[in-house]
DNA sequence: CATCTTCATCGTCTATCGACGATAGACGAT
DNA sequence: ATCGTCTATCGTCGATAGACGATGAAGATG
């Protein structure tokens, strides 16, 4: 489904968006999955079990997780699912991070406390 | 292929320490603090409690988390407590997200899903 | 059919988060 | 000394995270 790619979709990254994947990217495990998937390109949820220490119901719900976040794409085959990593969310994600940052460093206007003026994320 | 340049100071940002801050950024609220932080450049609680509408023992909270995290300093003065984005942080961060993609988007190799090996992270 | 494999989901447990109000400490002002 | 302000912390609460084992569904395979 095409609904919307407007040019970068770093940008169609809403905050919320934006803080559910950073969410998803706050654990440790997470990103060793996330650096497996990329590494493998696509595997299995048994695939990623054998390499970290964890229990298959809590890799699948890791897995879970970076899916609804939108950083790792899920297909069925068979009687497995093959996860992919979505480089273009992964990206975007990035960019989001770096947007918000510039946004606070390119704001350095010596502003009082009292200023009553917040721009809306 | 060691393309890293030991300069940047995010590359000596450990995984775990990456994953506290992110943690730490992936919060609505903690999104709106850090962007009025950098508007105001220093400010206190109650300047933020103003804007945000939570309690002050919230807040108080939130920025304690943000501090924690190393993307904000701050330094008592009088009764108050100035708070004071440390962009240098920041910045660290966004690197260090950019790093961890880049290391996913970096590692097109196919490699079947019965290959034993991952870098650590 | 029977069995094995793979996976998602359920239930449970503990720990932590995120919010609040209340409170105490530190300080300035009166 | 007393009051008001600002802040951090405590205690509490409901909700969520993160882990596990058990179970069942869906396909393989025998």
């Amino acid at each position: 489904m095409k609904m919307l790619s407007p040019a970068t979709s770093a940008e169609c990254l809403p905050a919320e968006r934006l803080a559910e994947r950073l969410g998803a990217l706050s654990h440790r495990k997470r990103m060793e999955i996330l650096r497996y998937l990329a590494a493998s390109d696509r595997c299995c949820c048994k695939d990623v079990v054998g390499r970290l220490d964890l229990a298959q119901s809590t890799v699948s719900q890791h897995l879970k997780v970076l899916v609804e976040a939108g950083l790792v794409r899920v297909k069925p085959d068979r009687q497995r699912s093959i996860y992919e990593i979505d480089r273009e969310a992964l990206a975007a994600t990035a960019q989001g991070v770096t947007a918000l940052v510039e946004a606070c460093c390119d704001e350095p206007q010596p502003v009082g406390c009292t200023e009553p003026r917040i721009r809306e994320l």
